[in-house]
DNA sequence: CCACGTACACCC
DNA sequence: AAACGGGTGTACGTGG
């Protein structure tokens, strides 16, 4: 013991470049392979949403009219939709759409905020705010995603982006030019974007999926005696979650899910499970992910309200504090061990031993010291789940280069706990057989199974 | 004219 | 004065 330091505690950092080395040839043959684009598919998709972007358009300024009149001292201005100052001034300077109600403002500038939340409270009172939506959807899938797709495929129809295993702090790779880890895949439309991404001639896309993995690591951290049982029967953890937050018997609830998901449920039953879903489920799940990120009340009610789940921060302290808490109390301890290991240290590092710094852990600012311990608190799950990813990707790809010899199998994308690989159908079921156990026997959890999901298809989007 | 900060939006 | 961790990219608007 030296100055309060424990110098076993000092974490071994020599495992991590190893780690990060032994990617790379996978990282690698990511890049020069590439991924193959459906071009032809994809200039139509351009078209398609061109057209709603100009209907969009002339609809809005029928909508508006002169309403938006903004005289620069010389000249009056065009209204632009795209940018967010034009519109704040047509909705809450010209239209009030507020009324007298106080809007949400901008965090750096002080202006309303014309994000997409506020938008979607003062739908009701102006069509245009649902328009302007639909606007910004579709500019952004046209200049983020198809234009710059199109533009950036090479004459095979390849799309070579470059994988970077050392920029993210957390041992994430980080991807760019184009960054194909935010390719679109929650909105329908977003969606059809990711159908442009297809199996090459002969091939079908293989996805190999880590599930819950970074709640696999918190409970291997964490020793919490619910947690490993969770993951060692193969419960639904955030139903599990839910039925000790309210009293519910596990068996009932999976039973009643069967019977919906069957269509077998009495309307009353669909009625409940919806009442399930919703209002306890729902919350539930949003503290399983939100605790690992250091989530507060504030947030937590933030993020229920725009699912339609109004409740008070007290309600939202009370089942982060006392119900999530009180179902996982080794979780907790960890959490505070972790983030006191930050205040002490200014540094936290995973299992591997990859160490994140973080001096603002010390500032006198309370805010600022805050946010370090914040991302202290998520560091190990999330550089653990990374590791456990990585490693797999060092395993698999000699094993890949084998059966590369005869058949086409390569790796294509790593979307941090997901890796794709495009592979001859002849041979598919075998490699995601190969790849399935290879990530989950990755890193051996004490007490948790870790367990991978394959997916296969010849486009991206019906994985 | 370009560089940068900001707002917004997409992903896990 | 924030209120959720980790990223990339685009358009806008301002200031050098």
């Amino acid at each position: 013991m030296y100055g309060g330091v424990h110098f076993s505690s000092v974490p071994d950092i020599s495992n991590v470049a190893r780690i990060d080395h032994n990617c790379l040839p996978m990282v690698a043959a990511m890049h020069r392979y590439g991924i193959r684009l459906d071009v032809p598919f994809l200039i139509a998709l351009g078209t398609k949403i061109e057209t709603r972007k100009a209907e969009a358009e002339s609809q809005i300024r029928s909508h508006i009219g002169n309403a938006y009149q903004d005289y620069n001292g010389s000249t009056y201005q065009p209204f632009n939709p795209a940018s967010p100052h034009h519109v704040a001034r047509l909705l809450f300077h010209h239209l009030r759409v507020q009324g007298n109600d106080p809007v949400p403002m901008t965090k750096k500038s002080n202006r309303e905020s014309t994000d997409e939340e506020t938008l979607q409270i003062y739908k009701a009172k102006h069509p245009v705010c649902e328009l302007l939506l639909d606007l910004r959807e579709y500019n952004k899938l046209l200049s983020t995603y198809v234009r710059v797709l199109i533009a950036k495929v090479d004459s095979n129809s390849y799309m070579h982006t470059q994988f970077s295993p050392t920029t993210a702090a957390t041992g994430r790779l980080a991807s760019r030019g184009p960054n194909l880890m935010n390719i679109p895949v929650r909105s329908k439309l977003g969606r059809e974007i990711r159908n442009a991404f297809i199996a090459s001639p002969g091939c079908v896309l293989v996805s190999t999926d880590l599930s819950q993995i970074e709640m696999r690591w918190a409970a291997h951290r964490s020793q919490d005696p619910t947690m490993l049982r969770v993951f060692q029967r193969g419960e639904d953890i955030h139903n599990r979650t839910t039925c000790n937050v309210f009293g519910l018997k596990y068996e009932d609830v999976a039973s009643m899910v069967r019977r919906v998901e069957a269509k077998t449920a009495s309307p009353d039953e669909v009625l409940k499970y919806k009442h399930f879903k919703q209002f306890q489920r729902l919350p539930c799940k949003t503290v399983g992910f939100g605790v690992l990120y250091g989530q507060t009340a504030k947030g937590l009610r933030q993020s229920l309200a725009t699912e339609g789940v109004e409740w008070t921060e007290e309600e939202c302290q009370s089942l982060i504090e006392t119900k999530f808490f009180g179902v996982y109390p080794k979780l907790k301890e960890m959490l505070q061990r972790d983030h006191d290991t930050a205040k002490r240290y200014a540094m936290i590092w995973d299992d591997f031993g990859r160490v994140r710094l973080v001096p603002e852990a010390k500032s006198s600012h309370k805010r600022i010291a805050e946010e370090g311990i914040r991302k202290a608190g998520n560091h190990p799950e999330q550089a653990g789940a990374q590791g456990t990813e990585k490693i797999g990707m060092a395993m698999l790809h000699p094993l890949m280069a084998d059966i590369n010899q005869d058949y086409r199998c390569r790796p294509v994308l790593q979307i941090h706990d997901d890796c794709l690989a495009d592979v001859d159908k002849r041979i598919a079921e075998e490699y995601a057989a190969i790849a399935q156990s290879v990530f989950r026997d990755a890193t051996p959890l004490i007490g948790v199974p870790v367990e991978s999901s394959i997916g296969i298809a010849e486009r991206w989007g019906e994985l």
